[in-house]
Parts: structure tokens; C-alpha cells; sequence
DNA sequence: CTTGTTATTAACATTATATTAAAAAGAGAG
DNA sequence: CTCTCTTTTTAATATAATGTTAATAACAAG
């Protein structure tokens, strides 16, 4: 029928297919810094996530996670850039796909099939650089056999979900999964949430991910809180120890005035020496 | 601006961001049987990918993935469970997502996001039921810490491709990699490949799904050597016994015929029995 | 009956992980 | 200055997991 590419594609029709829109999500994680409760001894850390307050329709008045449309001259993965950098003021940070979500039903304004991203930040450094209709939510993950039970937490709102783990046949496909209770959250966010903290938890074991949560210097026992609150359990000492020691390296700076023996500062072996 | 949702949704423009087109491939893994030269004592067994030979434009009679466009009411995860069902005549095929392609440049047409997809399927299930244009072809993966390089044959073409993983600077993100060399293998389904291997021999330690793979009676030799296939690697005897042993139960079948001591024939332990 | 072959498991060696508990080093109270 | 409180840090031991060697089992073919 054609002879060559160039006159297949000349006379190619675009519109064989009806178009659909795309858009992203991003789960920002972080872990709390809790300084202003620092009182000694009850500094509780928690996973926290950045969502926003919607104040278009529809879901308006609903929290979200941070998003936006795919432009047509766009990357994929430039989106997510993109949109957080309008969001925390900082570029560079760790990004990973998720998942993507295309029911039909999904937005109740057209047919939008969208793609979710993970980001780990640092919350030290950003600051006063949030937007204003975004806040951060401490995160408290509870998993069994069959469900997860999800709490967002900002101080001001609390926001509850559960989660519903779909009949696991012959393997364990983390992202099947279906929203059971929720009137806060927005869109398939749940799900979203879900998702990301299910593979950081799972990731956490065999790469060093982390360390994108953490600032440049930093004790163990801080690290091992990171741990903590991201696995749901309590470490022992030494065997984390022995799990991170060739991760890290000691600094000769020391972090003292908490009362009790100052705590060397390690930083991460394989960060880049500025 | 809006007083309700309903409002808002009647007078909405879909037309705001333009909109693009999205497609599906699907990377269906198998382990080859090999019945046929099966000698005695050499009974290699190879991973294998399902490929078709394009016979339209773009990348006329270059080999891809089978795949398609979603259609506009149709759910993401129903287009792979469609084009798998056409190409295979099997439904009830596990399926799991793998990852989201969305370069503006990765389709000559036009502007295609594509979600690729990964299905395992026990090859002595399907025999005649292949489309006239698709091959098995065995794979032969590579991985060091630089490169992944990978050789697809299906006795009658050989396609070689060279991937580079882009600098993992804090993480190891598995699926930043860079096609080097590939004129074979039409689009970036290079990277699809990779892929879903990756993810395969990863998730082969934690999960169940090789079984997905498996035929419904096996005995341990079998299930060994499709273990040593997909990690790359001899296994030994006790310890993989060891590690599968709360996985599968003992029946009272056994396979003899083939010169030496029977051997027993097993099932997986949380399979439907029919 | 002997040999070749793979299946299967027992027994031991090595390594990894879990647990307990002791020593180290500063802050604050008196 | 000394005692107590606290958390850091590591030593030492117990337990579990994994790696390795090699013995025994069972059948086919000559």
C-alpha cells in the first residue's frame, strides 16, 4: 500500500483512535522532623506527604496529591518535574513511576488515564517554600492479610481510609487494590498512597533509596528512626548496625547536647562530595 | 464560579489540553519446553518472549512486542487481557503492569504514551494457537553492573541488543536504561524487555509467580531449572529444595522413563484445585 | 548384574541474623 | 566534683539461615 515510512506516515490519519488525556500524580514522601515538640527523649518521627487543597471542581474542597496535565510537547517524566518544582521550589529530587491508573470511570470529567509518580525529599530543606494551599500529612500505615488502614494526620485534619487487598490468586500484585472507605481524599489517590508507601517499605531493603529522605549529615539513631517509621517496627541496635554500616561513613563532626553521649555524624557513602 | 459539580462537569471543555493517543505491549514470557531434542540428559531450557512481525508502517518487518491501541471506553488493564486473548487464545493469563513509556519522540506517528505490560503463561498450555505472524523466541540476558546485553532467537533470526543503565547516581532505579545498539526490535520495546526480565528475577524471590509459568504437575528438577533460567544461575540441589519446599506439595504421581531414579511429581501448594 | 544417570536427603560448615548485656560519654542535679 | 540519667556504641553469645559435600536411592540400558 505505501511504498516507504516517510509516505506511510505523510498519509498517516492520527484520529483512527479517539485521544484521551493524560495526567500525573506525585506522591511527595518525607519523614517529619518534629523539631519544634523536640523536648529530649519524645522526638516520635513520622512518614509525611504533601497534599493540596482543591479549590476548583471537581472534588473541590477535597485534598489531592499534587498533579497536572501532560502537556503534548512534554516527556512523561517531565511533567512530574515539573509540577514539583512549582510545588516545593526544588529540582533534583529522587523520582520514580509508581503506577498507572486508567479506569474508564476514574474522573468524572472525561476519559483521563493517569500516571503516578513517587518523589523522596529531604523536608529539612525546603522551608517556607510550600505553596499555599498545600500541607504535609503524617502518615501512619497499618498492613495485614487483608487490608491496609491508612491515617493522614496534618494537626488541623485527619483523614482516614481503608484499603481492600483484592483476592491474591496465584501472587502477590501489590497494586490491586480497592478503596473501601474514604470521603477526603480525592480521585483513586488512595490507592496511590498505597502503592508508593507498599514499594519504599519494599525498596528500603535492597537499595538505598533512603538516603534521598535524609540531609547530608546525620546520626544513626536518626537514620534508624527513618527505618522505623518506614518499615512499622521497632529495629535493634546492632542488627541495624550491621545492615547499614556499609552504606554509610562515620564524619568526625559529633552531634552532642542531648543529655546523654553525643552520637557520631555519618553521611552516605555514595553521595556525591560537594 | 461553578455553585456545583454537576455545573461544573456540563460546562466543562475537554478540549483544554490536547490530547494524545495511548497504546499497550505486552511482554509475554515463557520458558521453552524443548520437548522436541530432548535427547536425554540435554534438556536446556530457556527463557522465551513471544514476538510479531510487523507487516504495516511504521517499522515495517522489524519484530515488536504484540500490543495495540487503548480504546477510548475501555479500562487501561482490559487492552493487555483483548490483545493477549487475539494473540494467544488464553484467558486467565496472569498479568501485571510494568511500566509507563511516554518520550514525545518514541512513535514516528505521533504523539503514543505506551504501558507496557507483563504476562507469564505456561507454554505447553497454548501449541497451536499462535497467530500466523508471532515466534517464540529464547532469550539469553546479560547483566553486569554497566550494561544488560541481550540475544533473541527464535532458530531462524538472531536479534541482539545492548542496553546501558543511565548513571544511578543515590538509587537503582531499574528502568532508566538507554537503548546502545537495536535494528531489530521495533520502537522501545528494547527497554520493555529489560524490563520485565528485571522485574521477573526479582520478584521470583518473594513471590509465587514463577508457578504461573509452570505446568500443573512438575517435579523439582523442572521447577529448578526454570529458577536457574530466570536468575541466571546454577542452583544447588538442597538449598533450592530448601527454599521451595513450603511452596509446593508432594504428590503421589511420579515421572520415570528417563534412565534414572523417578522422580516425584509436585503442585503448587495454593493452586485452585479443579 | 554392572554401570550410568538423576533424585533425594543426611550431615556438616559457614555465614547471617537475633538477642543480651556491658562499656562509653556527655548533661544536669545536688 | 560526683552521682545518676540517658543514649550511643560495641562486645559476646545464641539462634537461624544458607552453602557445601557427599552418601544413598531408584530406574534404564547394556
Amino acid at each position: 500500500m505505501y511504498s516507504s515510512e516517510e509516505e506511510f506516515l505523510k498519509a498517516y490519519d492520527p484520529n483512527q483512535f479517539e485521544r484521551l488525556s493524560m495526567t500525573t500524580d506525585i506522591l511527595i514522601l518525607s519523614v517529619s522532623s518534629e523539631e519544634e515538640s523536640n523536648y529530649r527523649k519524645l522526638s516520635k518521627k513520622y512518614f509525611s506527604v504533601l497534599l493540596v487543597k482543591r479549590n476548583t471542581y471537581p472534588f473541590k474542597d477535597k485534598w489531592c496529591l499534587p498533579g497536572g496535565f501532560i502537556r503534548i510537547d512534554e516527556n512523561l517524566e517531565d511533567a512530574p518535574k515539573r509540577i514539583l518544582k512549582d510545588e516545593t521550589n526544588l529540582h533534583n529530587i529522587y523520582l520514580e513511576q509508581l503506577y498507572t491508573y486508567g479506569d474508564v470511570n476514574r474522573d468524572p470529567r472525561m476519559r483521563i488515564v493517569s500516571t503516578s509518580y513517587m518523589a523522596l525529599v529531604d523536608k529539612t530543606k525546603l522551608k517556607d517554600t510550600l505553596a499555599p494551599n498545600a500541607s504535609w500529612f503524617n502518615v501512619t500505615y497499618l498492613e495485614d492479610e487483608k487490608y491496609i488502614d491508612v491515617t493522614l494526620d496534618n494537626g488541623e485534619e485527619v483523614i482516614k481510609f481503608k484499603i481492600g487487598k483484592t483476592l491474591k490468586e496465584l501472587t502477590t500484585d501489590r497494586y490491586k487494590f480497592t478503596v473501601l472507605k474514604n470521603d477526603k481524599l480525592a480521585f483513586d489517590h488512595p490507592l496511590v498512597i498505597a502503592a508508593g508507601v507498599s514499594r519504599l517499605r519494599n525498596k528500603i531493603s535492597y537499595t538505598d533509596i533512603v538516603f534521598n529522605m535524609m540531609p547530608e549529615y546525620f546520626t544513626l539513631g536518626e537514620l534508624q528512626q527513618v527505618y522505623e517509621v518506614i518499615l512499622g517496627k521497632k529495629l535493634l541496635d546492632p542488627a541495624f548496625r550491621r545492615i547499614i554500616a556499609n552504606k554509610v561513613e562515620k564524619t568526625d563532626k559529633v552531634q552532642s547536647g542531648g543529655g546523654h553521649r553525643p552520637s557520631a555524624l555519618f553521611r552516605y557513602k555514595n553521595a556525591k562530595k560537594n
